[in-house]
DNA sequence: GCAAAATGTCAAG
DNA sequence: TTGACCTTTTGCA
């Protein structure tokens, strides 16, 4: 599930439903002591950068933020409770936070912690630009792009510099852009780092809205079937020339890409 | 019933 | 580069 467009999407779900309200807080499966930090705290703000979150608390004055991150297997689960009460949790939640009118599971995150607001700050710092943020420009990727000989594939899923990004939307952002992903990152043309970039930000954005990865409905070329849901990643044929997908490891995982047409 | 895989990351070697 | 971690789901016996 998550690559960036998941976290977005769990932000935006969950601001309305938690900011302003104080919430109880508890670990059932007992890993997050300082669930108790949090407990009868008012949720100030909830914000995805990349695939991480950041949740503000304030009690009686003092502001604490809870930084998570769903690594492979992180899911969030909602139970509205304004006609019924919240389930028992299943002894694999990390974290529930119960507020008026919902109560939310979080289980088998990556991190979940409480982090100081100086800490939050250099998570963020570390990140590079994410392309569902309204106010990130292509500048800083372009600028990484250009000076760096690591294959473009490796490049776009290193969060330091494209946020959000992982290993399905890498495969289908260089297919879309006809780029081969073992092509040494610098010797990318300038037309081409921009073309990644504004895929980038189209994609990812499509994802938010449609809550899953479905590049198909969006590429310039006729899907296979009407299922398919994505070109490259996990496919065997190409929708554009017929030819046999390839992966090559890349940044440690498979990346999928059409030997014929990416270039 | 058990193993393997999954859209992720980090530490160890 | 590999293995470990987290949890659920899927596939094979």
């Amino acid at each position: 599930m998550p690559e960036g467009h998941t976290l977005h999407k769990a932000a935006r779900k969950q601001a309305p439903l938690l900011v302003d309200k104080v919430a109880r807080a508890s670990s059932p499966q007992g890993r997050f002591l300082e669930a108790a930090q949090l407990d009868r705290a008012r949720v100030v703000s909830i914000e995805a950068v990349g695939k991480h979150l950041f949740y503000a608390f304030e009690r009686r004055g003092i502001t604490r933020w809870l930084h998570v991150h769903l690594g492979l297997a992180g899911r969030f689960t909602y139970h509205p409770t304004t006609r019924t009460p919240a389930p028992a949790p299943l002894p694999s939640v990390r974290l529930r936070l119960a507020a008026e009118g919902t109560t939310l599971d979080l289980r088998g995150p990556l991190i979940c912690e409480l982090v100081t607001v100086e800490r939050a700050a250099e998570i963020r710092d570390g990140l590079g630009p994410d392309p569902i943020r309204s106010r990130s420009v292509a500048t800083k990727f372009a600028a990484r792009v250009a000076h760096s000989k690591v294959p473009i594939g490796a490049l776009i899923m290193d969060q330091r510099v494209l946020a959000g990004v992982g290993n399905v939307y890498r495969a289908e952002l260089l297919y879309l852009a006809r780029i081969d992903p073992r092509r040494p990152s610098r010797e990318l043309t300038a037309t081409e780092v921009q073309t990644l970039w504004d895929l980038a930000r189209q994609l990812l954005r499509a994802g938010v809205t449609d809550g899953r990865i479905v590049t198909t409905k969006y590429g310039d070329v006729a899907p296979l079937h009407a299922k398919q849901r994505t070109y490259a990643y996990k496919q065997t044929v190409c929708a554009r020339c017929r030819g046999l997908i390839w992966n090559v490891k890349l940044g440690g995982r498979p990346c999928f890409y059409c030997p014929t047409c990416q270039t």
